[in-house]
DNA sequence: GAATACTATGCAACGAGTTGCATTGCAACC
DNA sequence: GGTTGCAATGCAACTCGTTGCATAGTATTC
């Protein structure tokens, strides 16, 4: 249920269509969180027929008509229940580690090519936020960008880690012997 | 599809009956992937229906029947298909992060017990992959184990990483002013 | 002797996320 | 003047994961 609830924030943050939502998504808040235009448009009906948010359509004489969204106070009140129902932390997974230990069993050098990807598109990433870091969050901050600094900061934390443990497996996959094939129970 | 996957390598490790699986997945298994008993017995279901593993019922004469599972040649050319096919680095998707934005409109204090939880948790996971690593990769490790301890090792970082910004969160939302309540448009 | 807990397996309903496709209109390019 | 590309919205089918429930025997505890 957090897409939802993610939604509202961004809406509370600044009210905007569904296009906006998922180009936003796409950029600045996928660091905190990712969706696609097809469940972000769904969401939103669900959430409108909800009352959690309401539309306006603003009728584009040069570009197509935009539904444009904003938060109600009914959803400000859902956003405050669901903030205060505790969660837990997430499970691992992810596909990557999978890959490695099963490639005890096949061609670990193979994935060479893979971790290098994955280190470059984490290291893309890690630039996009510091970009964002020195545009939205230097100087003085109010509570509310406070908060969102530190959204930021973990994102900045795990791509740095990310980055760092891809360099220490490549090192690991470059020096790795050959393994054997093991036939185990068939 | 990498639940499949996850459990394909399992199996390979050392096969095992859906319970055991089940057992690993909630203690070592789940540094790397997390999955649920039933979710496991459904997708062992599928994959002995496709062949990619075979089972073998052992009656247990004071315990009840177990059917363990083992990985078949089939099971282990789809593995090492599945390796080798590229996949893209996960998006973000962590509900803490929605709450710490949506806490700007609502009372952030309220997340300092939600925040001590969450450290309490990765400060466990931890110190349970310190266990793991000095009982199990201390030493030199064969190729094999040496991949195991990078995909621990990542579980490790990240675990380090989040108590970190834990931190860091508390000391922030601890020192933060009350925000005053803002209207937004409606 | 009854209640609780653990081993061991699974079904069914639901909810969340992915993938592929469809439509309309404007703008720019070649 | 036709093709490509982007703004803007959405449906439908599917897969993956979660939640709740069911069963059945053994072992242990009160």
């Amino acid at each position: 249920m957090a897409l939802d609830h993610a939604l509202l924030v961004s809406l509370l943050e600044k009210p905007s269509s569904g296009y906006e939502l998922a180009r936003r998504f796409d950029r600045s808040i996928g660091y905190f969180w990712h969706a696609t235009h097809q469940q972000i448009y769904r969401v939103l009906s669900r959430m409108e027929a909800e009352g959690w948010i309401s539309a306006e359509v603003q009728a584009g004489e040069t570009a197509p008509d935009r539904k444009v969204f904003s938060a109600t106070a009914k959803g400000r009140v859902e956003l405050s229940r669901w903030i205060a129902e505790p969660v837990e932390p997430e499970g691992t997974r992810d596909a990557l580690m999978v890959k490695l230990r099963g490639a005890a069993f096949g061609d670990p050098q193979g994935l060479i090519a893979e971790l290098e990807h994955h280190r470059a598109a984490h290291a893309n990433r890690l630039t996009c936020y510091h970009v964002i870091e020195a545009r939205d969050f230097s100087g003085t901050l109010d509570p509310q960008r406070a908060l969102q600094y530190m959204v930021l900061k973990s994102g900045l934390r795990f791509e740095q880690g990310w980055l760092e443990w891809c360099e220490e497996a490549l090192d690991l996959l470059r020096n790795i012997k050959q393994v054997k094939r093991r036939r185990t129970t068939s």
